[in-house]
DNA sequence: AGCACGCCGACT
DNA sequence: GTCGGCGTGCTC
């Protein structure tokens, strides 16, 4: 860490100032010579025309060499810790975004800067009442009662108004005392008694406390099924941080949709405490509130989203990321990362440890598990708890489903018996709206593209087959180029749309549901799936944690091909991932939860992993094909997004920031192409993605090229260093 | 992100 | 004649 210069007093010296906003970097500015300025520290400095709000980050002597403007007054506030400012420039190096942008993401809270806002309230003073009467009485009784409240509270109390409590404090015989609206956060309790833990539980969470006295920068994968009680094991670790520092800050992220009331209650029922809490719900005043006081130190314990890794944290400790396996950790809008991994870098600034927790580790977890990277905890299941629910397959080529239709006859009759039984199914597809794959129905065999082995999708008005990886197109063949049989090659794969419609027609008298984006809120589907109000789901994923479906017995698993190959290198680990958990949350002791997957190779290692629930099997099957592909986390990738409402423009825009890539061995460069919803609202996209591998910096790669393209403004161009999903 | 400058269309 | 549209460029 560079040391700040040291600047005497009267000596003439400048800051850098870093702005929340999309500036390409900190601007110079004179320090008035009464002011007083460290790194960290909010500031208001003139910028053009106006004043703007910033942060000191860095502190420069002497003058300098060109005119500068003054700083024009410090704006108060807990300074921006160092590991924080030093996330922020690590991350506008890793996301190629302007470091302001990523500041912004820090300074969420509008007004977290300015003190609390405070109210006066009254306690007993130690003077007596001039004069005595029974207003007066029954008032200090009241603060007796309530020790100290505000002149409207104990005036209800006393049954008078308030003006005898201005009477009482003018006499002395109250006090007046002024104190912020918005309290700290309690202190949690480690040494409160959690629940018993079992051997495994107990075994699990010494080598965490081992972890955690070791200190420093540590990562462990814990790996555990539903109900082998991961929550009660990191407890443990939280506990064991909060023994041995006790100003120490923890971060316990949770997936958006987790983070509920009964999770609050658990952690209070441990630490005696509420946690605070981070999310995109929170009022404005909670924010206010949970920001200020996490910058000052006091909040001990933040429970949040996948944004509470921005919070300026002047003393984490300890990180937990719950569920990490979640796709919604990943964000796409905006300043588009990946949660759990800024998890990992954040701890990593903050010499802190990081926990990664999930009943179905992500890919890229547990291959740093297996790598030696991170320690692998594992708990394993409690006796009888079931880790996949029993899976048949349906052969396709044996029992296709009827043309133009995608659930199988023994599918169809599954979900009858289950209908019949009052019970509900869920017919999972992982993939929304259209986009359908072309596969030989005499031979199985599956068109993709040449670069990529993604699927390559039949566009119906051109005729032609297109990979919406990289662009790359081809007329639609007569003959299967596998087995050459004639007019065989079909478009099959519907979206879940397409999949609820043929529900809807086969069985008319049952309530049908699609969960998707753009349906009612996940919250809603949930709640109505308790209620069993509805009789078939149809959706890409289901509920998270914390929510048991008794109702839900049959998972039908409309294409379990879809996860062996394709666009979506991460759809089979999802299709795993939803197994397990409708596992955990389906059905009832008498009646578990089944699942039946459709498929054309019910031979493939994949399938016969799923079948056997052999979770490590499945995962290395899948980190094989990622691994053949030099996709993550065997490699890098990037998507460019172009977006404006002119397509000419955006073609060209596209088209040519392709042209000027850097040639660069080990990155490949594919596109410009289509994404799925190539156009919405008028808006119409284009994208290219970069593949490099792994040993290349790829965030550099991108700076470099970005610097060589010169972009209108009426087209739009975002960078994703890490993309998700990109089918 | 703001804010100004600048160059073309329908208005008091 | 000018009010105002938003394309372009700059902010230490």
């Amino acid at each position: 860490m560079p040391q700040a210069p040291t600047v005497t007093e009267d000596s003439p010296y400048r800051v850098s100032i870093l702005f929340p906003l999309p500036l390409p970097e900190a601007f110079d500015y004179l320090v008035p010579p009464e002011m007083c300025l460290q790194p960290g520290d909010h500031v208001v400095a003139p910028l053009g025309k106006r004043a703007a709000r910033g942060v000191v980050w860095a502190v420069k002597p002497g003058p300098g060499e060109r005119a500068l403007k003054q700083v024009e007054e410090p704006a108060g506030g807990a300074p921006l810790p160092e590991g924080t400012r030093l996330f922020v420039d690590w991350l506008s190096r890793y996301l190629v975004q302007s470091p302001g942008i990523v500041l912004r993401s820090v300074l969420r809270s509008g007004d977290a800067l300015k003190p609390s806002p405070t109210e006066t309230v009254y306690r007993r003073g130690s003077g007596e009442p001039d004069r005595m009467t029974d207003a007066r009485g029954r008032v200090l009784d009241a603060v007796e009662v309530l020790h100290e409240a505000s002149a409207a509270d104990l005036a209800r109390e006393a049954g008078v108004t308030a003006s005898v409590v201005k009477g009482l404090a003018k006499s002395g015989a109250l006090a007046e005392l002024t104190r912020p609206v918005d309290p700290p956060f309690g202190l949690p309790d480690s040494e409160r008694e959690g629940l018993t833990l079992t051997m495994m539980q107990a075994e699990a969470a010494g080598v965490l406390r081992r972890l955690v006295r070791a200190g420093g920068f540590q990562a462990a994968l814990l790996d555990g099924v539903t109900g082998s009680g991961k929550t009660e094991v990191y407890f443990e670790a939280i506990a064991e941080v909060l023994r041995r520092e006790p100003g120490a800050q923890i971060l316990i992220m949770l997936p958006e949709i987790a983070l509920t009331e009964a999770v609050l209650s658990r952690f209070k029922a441990r630490f005696g405490v509420e946690p605070a809490l981070w999310h995109s719900g929170a009022s404005p005043k909670a924010r206010r509130r949970a920001w200020r006081e996490v910058a000052e130190g006091r909040a001990r314990i933040v429970v949040g989203a996948r944004s509470s890794l921005f919070l300026p944290f002047p003393k984490l400790r300890m990180v937990i990321v719950d569920e990490e396996h979640d796709p919604t950790y990943k964000q796409d809008e905006g300043l588009p990362y990946q949660g759990r991994d800024l998890a990992v870098v954040r701890s990593k600034i903050e010499g802190a440890m990081v926990i990664l927790a999930s009943a179905t580790p992500s890919l890229e977890s547990l291959s740093n598990a297996l790598a030696g990277r991170y320690v692998h905890v594992r708990l394993a299941a409690r006796p009888g708890a079931a880790v996949l629910p029993e899976v048949d397959t349906i052969d396709l080529r044996e029992h296709p489903a009827e043309t133009g239709r995608w659930l199988s006859p023994p599918m169809i009759e599954a979900v009858r018996d289950t209908l019949e039984r009052g019970e509900q199914c869920l017919l999972y597809l992982n993939r929304r709206g259209y986009a359908p794959l072309v596969l030989c129905r005499t031979c199985g065999h599956r068109m993709v593209s040449p670069d990529t082995q993604s699927y390559l999708v039949e566009h119906r008005y051109t005729g032609r087959l297109v990979c919406h990886v990289t662009g790359f197109s081809m007329p639609k063949p007569a003959h299967c180029p596998a087995c050459n049989a004639q007019d065989s090659l079909t478009s099959i794969g519907p979206g879940v749309e397409r999949v609820a419609e043929e529900a809807k027609l086969t069985f008319p008298d049952a309530s049908v549901e699609i969960y998707s984006s753009d349906s009612r809120s996940g919250a809603e589907i949930v709640a109505a799936m308790e209620r069993g109000e509805i009789d078939i789901l149809v959706g890409t994923q289901i509920a998270a944690k914390g929510h048991n479906f008794p109702g839900l017995t049959l998972v039908g698993v409309v294409d379990a091909d879809l996860g062996l190959a394709g666009g979506d290198p991460r759809a089979g680990e999802r299709t795993f991932q939803t197994l397990v958990q409708v596992a955990g949350r389906a059905g009832r002791a008498d009646r578990p939860g089944r699942a039946l997957l459709q498929t054309h190779q019910p031979e493939h290692d994949a399938i016969q992993a799923l079948i056997a629930g052999d979770r490590d099997a499945f995962l290395e099957m899948e980190a094989m094909v990622r691994e053949s592909l030099g996709l993550p986390p065997f490699g890098r990738l990037a998507a460019i997004g172009f977006m404006s409402m002119n397509p000419e423009q955006v073609d060209r825009v596209a088209n040519d920031y392709a042209a000027k890539a850097p040639n660069s061995e080990g990155v490949e460069i594919w596109g410009p192409a289509e994404p799925p919803r190539a156009m919405i609202r008028g808006w119409h996209r284009r994208r290219i993605l970069v593949r490099a591998d792994k040993e290349i910096d790829i965030s550099a790669y991108l700076r470099a090229w970005s610097k060589r393209v010169k972009t209108p403004p009426s087209v739009r161009v975002s960078i994703d260093v890490e993309p998700y999903s990109f089918i």
